[in-house]
DNA sequence: CTCTATGCAAATAATTTGCAAGCAC
DNA sequence: GTGCTTGCAAATTATTTGCATAGAG
C-alpha cells in the first residue's frame, strides 16, 4: 500500500491549501477500500469508525481531490449519483456494476485509444475524455 | 420523417395504456428534434408552444416510452441529469459533447462488442448494458 | 362508465452555498 | 495571527410520490 499523505500535502500546500484531520480521514478511507464510493458512502463509514466529519465537507473535500488531480468522479450507468477513486498511481479505467446487488469490478481495459483518433477525425471535436461503464450480472447473481 | 404515432398508439394499448395529448406533444417534439434533451428542456420548449403540460408529465411521458422500448435515456458526462432520445428505428450509438456551449453530436459507431465478450470471460458478469460518452471542444468551442 | 393520465402539492435525494467559528501553518 | 476549513442551516436541482380530478376508449 502507497504512503500517499506526504505527496497529497505537498499537492495541498503547493494550491495554498492544508492537510487537515477530514482530509486525511477521506484519504485514508478511499486510499483502503476498493470499491469507488459515493458521497454518501464516505460519509457513513467513516461515521462508523467514529470519524466526526459532515457530508458537506466530503463533497468539498473530493472536490479539492478532483482539481488536484488525485482522484476520479465516476458516474456509473445510470445510478444518479457520483463515486469517487483514487488515482493513486493506477491506469486509467472502466468499471462494470451488477445491477441486483450493486458489486463494481475494475475493468484493467480501456479499448478507445484508436476511436478517439476516429471520432476527432470525424467530428473534428478536440476529445477531452469519455464515459465507460457497464453493466450486468455478477456471477453470484445470475 | 417517420410517422410514429400509430406505431406508438398500438404500444400503449397493448399494454393497457392511453395515447393522449400531453404524450403525442412529447412525441412529437422528440421526434422532430436532433438533440437529446432533458426533461426540464423538454418542458420548457413544449411551454414556448403554448402546450400546457406538467414537468411531472414529462418525466412520466418518457418512463412510459422508455418501458416501451420506444426510447433512451442517456447519462451524459457528469452533467447531473439523464436526457432522452427516440429510437425511431435508428442504430445503437454515442454521443459526444461540447464542455462549453453544450451542442451533442451522434458518434455513429459502438466500437465495444469485441471488448463485451473479453469482459464477459474476464469477469463472469453477463454484461447487459453499456455507456459509452465524449466530451471535448467542438470546432466552433476551440 | 371505467380506469388510466394529469396537475398540483409535497416528499426525496444529490449537491451546493452562506456564514460564523475552528484550526493549520 | 491570518486565512483556509469546517459545521450547520438553508438553498438548489433533479426526480418521485400521493391524491383528487380530467379525459381516453
Amino acid at each position: 500500500m502507497l504512503k500517499l499523505e506526504p505527496t497529497i500535502k505537498k499537492g495541498l500546500q503547493a494550491t495554498g491549501r492544508r492537510m487537515t484531520r477530514t482530509r486525511q480521514a477521506v484519504l485514508a478511507l478511499l486510499q483502503r477500500t476498493r470499491q469507488p464510493l459515493s458521497a454518501t458512502e464516505i460519509f457513513d463509514q467513516l461515521h462508523q469508525e467514529k470519524v466526526a466529519i459532515d457530508l458537506v465537507t466530503v463533497y468539498r473535500t473530493v472536490h479539492v481531490l478532483k482539481e488536484l488531480g488525485l482522484l476520479v468522479q465516476l458516474d456509473l450507468h445510470q445510478e444518479g449519483l457520483s463515486r469517487y477513486e483514487l488515482k493513486e498511481g493506477r491506469k486509467h479505467h472502466h468499471h462494470i456494476r451488477c445491477q441486483i446487488c450493486g458489486q463494481i469490478v475494475d475493468l484493467l481495459l480501456c479499448p478507445l485509444k484508436k476511436v478517439t483518433k476516429l471520432i476527432e477525425q470525424q467530428t473534428q471535436f478536440i476529445v477531452d475524455d469519455h464515459t465507460l461503464e457497464f453493466t450486468g450480472l455478477c456471477p453470484e447473481c445470475q
